[in-house]
RNA sequence: GCCGAUGUGGCGGAAUUGGUAGACGCACACGACUCAAAAUCGUGCGGGAAACCAUGUGGGUUCGAGUCCCACCAUCGGUACCA
C-alpha cells in the first residue's frame, strides 16, 4: 500500500487545528520555553521556499520540547506594512488593506499546509490598529522620554521609492529595498536615539548566547573607538576647531586639518575666508554627490585650501592650514579631524596631492613611499619620545586634560534611527504640531491613531506622505492647547512594528497594555530566536534597543530580548544562484507539497545540508526523501508485536535517541535524517520490527515529519496520538561497545585490523595485533609502539 | 582595505573534536521481480594492477593531521575615506 500524504495530512492539520494540540498555555507554573522565527512579510508572491528552512527547524525544536514536558510559545504572525503593497496599491488602484488580507489569508494557508506547530490563536499583525496602538504608544514613551525629536537634517533620500531611509537600508548607495540611487536631502525627520543605547547594546551581547558572527557583525557596526577630543585654536580669533582622534599621541604629526564640507565653521569664520567663493563652490559639488559616488571617487581626494585662516597645532603652537575636502564626513567625529600624513594612509595620499608638510613621529616604515601606520617608538614629539603608542596615549591625553585643550572621547559609528517615512501604508505617527506649544503627543487614551482612508496613495511633488493631501485628517486640535493643529503625515519604517512583536505573542488579546505583566514575566525572554543574517544590523539591533528602553520604563522584565539566536542558511536554485523570476530557478513549495507532500519537503530542507550555510535546492534530492518516507511507512508490513527492543536494534536505538536529542539542540538536522535513513536501513535488513522498536521511532521522527508518524502511530493502535507521548530516553550502558574493531597502523597508516574485547589487556591486545600483522612486519624494525586504549594501536618502524 | 565564513568522490554532504577519511542521500552499474518499463527489493561504487596516492596549495608540530600552527590561493557574504 502506497502512501496517501494528501489525505494524511490533512487529516492531521485538521486534527491538530480542531483541539488546539499545539496552543501555549497559560499555566505559569509549567517550565516554559519560547521560540520565535521572524514572521513574514506577506508578499503577493507567496511563500518562498526559504520560508520554510528556518520555520521547519524550530518547529522541530518546537516540538521536541513539547514532548519533553515544557509549555511552548511558538507564534507567527504577519509584519504586513510596507512598500510592496502600496506600491501595487498604487499601480491598481486597490486598498493596500486589502492586499495585505488577501496575502496574509494565501500565506497563512501555506503555512498551515506545512504542518508547523504555530499556535495561531496567537496569531498577530502589524496592520492592525489594536497592534499598531501599541507601536505608537512605545513611540510616545520613546518620545516623553526625549529618545524620539525630530531633526532637519540631510537624510538619505531613495529616488525610486520616494522615501528617506535609515542609513541601515543604504547597501552601496543605492536603497536595499529597490536598487535605485540614494541622494542625500535636507528633510526634517522623527529620528530615535539609538546612540544613547550603544555602549548597552555592545556590553549586554557579553550576557546573550547569540551566535558569535552575529555578535561580532553588532559591534561592527556600532563601531565603537576610543580616543580624544582635542581642541585647536585658530589664529587671530576666538573661535575653535574640535577634532576626534583615536590617535592623539601623534599630534606632533599633525600639519595640517581638514573640515567636511558640511562643516559650521564655514559659516561662523565667513568673512575670515579669503577664497570663499572658490570653498562655497567646493561645498555646492560635494552636496551633489550621492554617498555612492563619494565612495566610487574613493582613489583620487579633492579638496580646496581655505585661505585667511590657520588653526594652531596645540603642542608646539605651530600654525597650519585648513582644508576642505569630502573625505571627511560630516556625521563622524566632529566632522573635523588632524590630519597626521606620516601615520595615515588617506592623509598621506592627500597630503603627498596637495604637497603638504609630511612630519614622521614614530619610528619604522618609510615616509617616503606609504605611510607608517603601525605602532613604532615615538620620535620627533618632545614628551612622548621614546614611548609606544599606548603609553603615548595615556600621557598626551593626560597632558590635554590637564591643559583643558582635550579630553578623553569614545565614539560610535552608529547613528540615530531615521524614523520617518514619507508613506501611506505604515504606522501613523502619533504626534500633533501645535503652532503654540510645539510638537505634542497624543493623548493615550485616543490611540490607536489610525490611518486615514483614501483613494491616492502616489507621494507627494517633494517626496511628501500621501497622507499630506489629507486636510481633514490633518486639521486637528492641539490635545495640549485645544487650538487648531496639524498631525505629522509621515508614518514609521517597517523596523518599527517588528520591534517588538516578539511582546504581543505573549499576551495578543490584551487591550489593557501590550502584554500583561504576569505573562511577560513568565515568557520572557525569548528562549530561542532564528532568523537571517540580513536583520543582523537592522530588525535586531532595532529590537534589542526598544527592549531596554521597555526594561528601563519597567515594562518588561529583562535587559534582553533574546537569550538565543541563530541564523539560517539561504536556499539557492539548482545552479547555485539566488531564485529570481529573472533567472527561471524559482520554486514554489506549493508544487513541491502538491507532488511529494508537507513532510517531503520539512524532511528535504532538513537533510540538504548544514542549517546555517547556504544550500542549492536538487529535485533529484527531494524525491530521494520521498522515497524515505515510503520506507518508513512502508514498515508497517513487517511490524511484529515485542515490549521490549530486540537485541540486535538495541543499542542502534539507544544510540539514535541520543544523537538525535543532541542533532536537535545543535540544529544538525542532516545528521538526524541520515540517523533515520540508517535506522530504516537496518530494519529492513532485519525484515522486522517490534512495536517498542517502532514507537521510538516514531516519536524520534515525529518532529522532522509530524503527519505521517501521527498516521502510523494511530495505524500501529498504541492508543494515543504522539503528541501526548514523552519523547524518549537512552541509557548510557546500553550504548558502550564491548566488541571493537582496532585499527592497527604503521607509521600511522592502517594495515589492518582486529577485533578486541573493551578495555581488553593490554598484553593481550599487543599478542593480537603480533600475530595478525607479523608477516608484514618481516624484516621490519620497530621502534616504538603506542597502544590509545580502544582506539588504536600504531606501530613506529624503520 | 578591514571583518566573517567556506574549500573533502561525478554531486549534496559525514567524520565521536588529534585516532580506520568518504556515514547518509543523489547519480551511476549490476542482480531480483516484470512480456517489458516504471516503482520496489538487493549488491557494488574515491583513484590505482599493486605498492601506494588522496580532504584548495606549500611548509611545520605529532607515533598519528580533514581536524592544531605558519604562509599562501580561490570562492562567497558583510562593511568601507569612521580619523
Amino acid at each position: 500500500m502506497s502512501y496517501d500524504f494528501k489525505t494524511v495530512e490533512k487529516k492531521w492539520q485538521d486534527v491538530w487545528e480542531k483541539e488546539g494540540t499545539y496552543n501555549a498555555t497559560n499555566d505559569f507554573t509549567k517550565k516554559k520555553w519560547y521560540g520565535l522565527v521572524e514572521f513574514p512579510y506577506p508578499s503577493g508572491q507567496g511563500l518562498h521556499v526559504g520560508h520554510p528552512r528556518p520555520y521547519t527547524a524550530l518547529d522541530i525544536i518546537a516540538r521536541k520540547k513539547r514532548l519533553q514536558g515544557y509549555n511552548v510559545l511558538f507564534p507567527m504572525g504577519f509584519d504586513a506594512f510596507g512598500l510592496p503593497a502600496e506600491n501595487f496599491a498604487i499601480k491598481n488602484h486597490v486598498h493596500p488593506k486589502i492586499i495585505t488580507k488577501k496575502n496574509v489569508d494565501h500565506f497563512r494557508e501555506q503555512l498551515k499546509a506545512l504542518g508547523f506547530s504555530f499556535d495561531w490563536s496567537r496569531e498577530v499583525n502589524t496592520t492592525y490598529p489594536d497592534y499598531y496602538k501599541w507601536t505608537q504608544w512605545i513611540f510616545i514613551q520613546l518620545y516623553k522620554k526625549g529618545l524620539a525629536y525630530k531633526a532637519t537634517m540631510p537624510i538619505n533620500f531613495c529616488t525610486g521609492c520616494k522615501v528617506g531611509l535609515a542609513n541601515e537600508e543604504v547597501v552601496n548607495g543605492v536603497c536595499e529595498r529597490c536598487g535605485s540611487e540614494v541622494v542625500q536631502k535636507e528633510k526634517s525627520q522623527w529620528m530615535l536615539k539609538i546612540t544613547e543605547y550603544a555602549q548597552r547594546l555592545i556590553d549586554d551581547l557579553d550576557d546573550i548566547d547569540f551566535l558569535e558572527k552575529i555578535k561580532t557583525q553588532q559591534r561592527n557596526w556600532i563601531g565603537r573607538s576610543e580616543g580624544a577630543e582635542v581642541e585647536f585654536n585658530i589664529s587671530g580669533c576666538d573661535e575653535k576647531l574640535l577634532v576626534y582622534t583615536t590617535r592623539p599621541d601623534t599630534l606632533f604629526g599633525a600639519t595640517y586639518m581638514v573640515v567636511s564640507p558640511e562643516h559650521e565653521i564655514l559659516k561662523t569664520l565667513k568673512d575670515k575666508i579669503e577664497n570663499y567663493d572658490e570653498v562655497k563652490d567646493y561645498k555646492y559639488k560635494a552636496s551633489l554627490k550621492s554617498d555612492f559616488e563619494r565612495a566610487e571617487i574613493n582613489k583620487e581626494k579633492t579638496g580646496v585650501e581655505i585661505k585667511g585662516i590657520k588653526a594652531i597645532n596645540p603642542v608646539n603652537n605651530k600654525e597650519i592650514p585648513i582644508w576642505i575636502s569630502d573625505y571627511v564626513l560630516v556625521s563622524y567625529g566632529t566632522g573635523a579631524i588632524m590630519a597626521v600624513p606620516a601615520h595615515d594612509d588617506r592623509d598621506y595620499e592627500f597630503a603627498k596631492k596637495f604637497g603638504l608638510d609630511i612630519i614622521q613621529v614614530l619610528e619604522g616604515g618609510d615616509i617616503s613611499k606609504e605611510a607608517f601606520t603601525e605602532d613604532g617608538t615615538h620620535i620627533n614629539s618632545e614628551f612622548l619620545n621614546g614611548l609606544n603608542k599606548e603609553d603615548a596615549i595615556e600621557k598626551i591625553i593626560n597632558w590635554l586634560e590637564e591643559k583643558k585643550i582635550g579630553k578623553r572621547k569614545v565614539n560610535y559609528k552608529l547613528r540615530d534611527w531615521v524614523f520617518s517615512r514619507q508613506r501611506y501604508w505604515g504606522e501613523p505617527i502619533p504626534m500633533v504640531y501645535c503652532e503654540d506649544c510645539g510638537w505634542v503627543p497624543l493623548p493615550e487614551e485616543e490611540l490607536p491613531l489610525k490611518l486615514p482612508e483614501v483613494e491616492e496613495f502616489e507621494p507627494g511633488e517633494n517626496g511628501e506622505s500621501p497622507l499630506a493631501k489629507q486636510t481633514e485628517w490633518i486639521n486637528t486640535k492641539c490635545p495640549h492647547c485645544g487650538k487648531p493643529a496639524k498631525r505629522e503625515t509621515d508614518t514609521m519604517p517597517q523596523w518599527a512594528g517588528s520591534s517588538w512583536y516578539f511582546l504581543r505573542y505573549i499576551d495578543p488579546h490584551n487591550d489593557k497594555e501590550f502584554a500583561s505583566k504576569e505573562a511577560l514575566d513568565y515568557w520572557l525572554p525569548v528562549d530561542w530566536y532564528n532568523g537571517g543574517m540580513e536583520h543582523t544590523t537592522l530588525h535586531l539591533l532595532y529590537s534589542r534597543f526598544w527592549h531596554k528602553f521597555l526594561y528601563d520604563i519597567g515594562k518588561v522584565p529583562t535587559k534582553e530580548p533574546y537569550q538565543k539566536r541563530t541564523s539560517h542558511g539561504m536556499i539557492l536554485g539548482s545552479n547555485g544562484e539566488k531564485m529570481s523570476k529573472s533567472k527561471g530557478n524559482v520554486i514554489n513549495p506549493d508544487d513541491i507539497v502538491n507532488e511529494f507532500g508537507a513532510d517531503t519537503f520539512r524532511v528535504y530542507e532538513m537533510f540538504m545540508g548544514p542549517f546555517d550555510q547556504d544550500a542549492s535546492w536538487s529535485m533529484e534530492s527531494v524525491r530521494g526523501c520521498f522515497k524515505f518516507l515510503d520506507r518508513v511507512w512502508n514498515m508497517q508490513d513487517f511490524l511484529v508485536e515485542g515490549e521490549a527492543y530486540q537485541p540486535e536494534t538495541e543499542k542502534m536505538i539507544h544510540k539514535a535517541i541520543k544523537k538525535v536529542s543532541s542533532d536537535i539542540e545543535e540544529l544538525k538536522f542532516n545528521t538526524s535524517v541520515s540517523t533515520f535513513m540508517t535506522m530504516v536501513n537496518e530494519f529492513y535488513k532485519l525484515r522486522k520490527i517490534n512495536k517498542a522498536e517502532f514507537r521510538t521511532f516514531l516519536i524520534l521522527l515525529n518532529p522532522f515529519a509530524p503527519h505521517i508518524t501521527e498516521e502510523l502511530f494511530e495505524r500501529a493502535g498504541y492508543g494515543t496520538q504522539i503528541s501526548k507521548c514523552e519523547w524518549p530516553s537512552y541509557d548510557e550502558e546500553k550504548i558502550i561497545e564491548d566488541e571493537i574493531t582496532l585499527p592497527i597502523q604503521f607509521n600511522g597508516k592502517l594495515k589492518g585490523t582486529i577485533s578486541i574485547v573493551k578495555d581488553e589487556d593490554e598484553a593481550s591486545v599487543r599478542e593480537k595485533v603480533h600475530e595478525a600483522v607479523a608477516s608484514k612486519l618481516e624484516g621490519k624494525n620497530i621502534v616504538k609502539e603506542i597502544y590509545v586504549k580502544n582506539k588504536i594501536y600504531n606501530i613506529v618502524i624503520k
